[in-house]
DNA sequence: AAATAAATTTAGATTAGACTAAAAAATAAT
DNA sequence: ATTATTTTTTAGTCTAATCTAAATTTATTT
């Protein structure tokens, strides 16, 4: 397994909804900011290597081979998020590069003694789930902030975009995960929100409202 | 920098005694396990980025730029050995292969924080120095056991061969990083030792005693 | 000092991964 | 149902890093 092997099928992975719809080739080009020519030549390679299925103008879907790697993929950049979060003082809107080069790293004595040492964690920093050995996590019932009702409650338990810019964004409105949110009301004609976070009354956008993962609370 | 590039820098910093002295292409290609057309390649191109000096036939050195990136990957390198043993449950022998990949992230803040963590060590499980953000450390003024006479005592503080096989038959013997060693005799025709261990008594031989560094006590 | 051996470099080929430009297939629009 | 557009594939090129085999330079012997 190269890293280049790896990235496709992380990005394959991540496209088809864990593994489990076929991805166009466009779309992973889009996704890994290369050129679609290339994408055909690595997707023919993987399907020799019978980690993905893939057809002539169809797209590739992985096989359950390739989900089990790509699952371990992800499953290592997020146990490796947490230890740095946790254990070296990242922040959470620094960790992301780091882990791309992490997560290639080949021991699996490695990755189980870390899974250990952080005490088997079940999410990561951006409150993504970590897959386990087998690949298998449990899906959260989290909906976007932007369905939910005015004077209704809820938990914040994970983000859409997790790109510096927007985590950031939330680190300067003291919202991070586990905050409780209020929404007090909806405006309709721009979709913004007026909430209310520990004790101040914040107005956010639909574009942060439709980033923001919760979980109502009665 | 691509991995390939790094691994060169390190291995002409190892072989030519921390970057101090020029190295053969023949040694390069040895140590590598590569062929020497390829070494002379790549050396021409780190010589091309004065990262090395380099003349036709007379093998190349390290610039003080060349010196420092590899100090830094050596540095890298060490650092996650002492994780791996300290916090992951790693032994002495099982960690080369992973720090192999580890010593290639690139990451300032990393590094940093790593050593922070590790609470800046100074020796890696081997008992090989870390160099410090600049690339020096201080070299201890170590021996080989086979240099000790009889009737004399000494601490083993670290080993030339860290092969896993020579690591484990250390284990095997109760030999580790700070145990006291005491040379009872010395044979003279094979240089094989008799050394009091803890309450019992070694034999070993000369490439035993070749390979392992002892700092001597009164 | 000439001959032999060893070390090193050069020339040319190969593979992985990416690219551009052009061709072909699938989709959408008139 | 043709035409136009978008998507995807093919064909050919490029770079990094490696290799083999041949040529060249340096070192060693006799």
């Amino acid at each position: 397994m190269t890293h280049s092997e790896e990235n496709y099928l992380k990005t394959i992975y991540h496209l088809g909804n864990y593994g489990v719809q076929s991805v166009s080739t466009n779309a992973i080009a889009e996704q890994m900011e290369t050129k679609a020519s290339s994408v055909t030549d690595m997707v023919k390679k993987l399907a020799e290597k019978n980690l993905v299925n893939y057809k002539k103008y169809q797209g590739a879907k992985l096989t359950e081979v390739g989900k089990k790697i790509a699952s371990t993929i992800v499953r290592k950049h997020r146990l490796w998020e947490v230890f740095l979060v946790e254990n070296l003082n990242f922040s959470w809107d620094e960790v992301h590069d780091v882990a791309e080069q992490l997560e290639h790293i080949q021991s699996k004595k490695l990755i189980d003694q870390l899974d250990a040492f952080l005490n088997f964690p079940t999410h990561d920093p951006h409150g993504d789930p970590i897959p386990d050995k087998e690949g298998n996590f449990k899906k959260t019932d989290k909906i976007l902030l932007s369905q939910m009702d005015h004077n209704t409650s809820c938990i914040c338990v994970g983000v859409k975009d997790s790109s510096s810019d927007f985590l950031k964004y939330l680190d300067r409105n003291s919202i991070a995960l586990g905050t409780e949110i209020v929404v007090i009301s909806k405006e309709s004609f721009d979709g913004s929100m007026m909430l209310q976070i520990a004790n101040s009354k914040k107005a956010i956008s639909k574009e942060v409202s439709n980033n923001l993962y919760v979980k109502s609370v009665l």
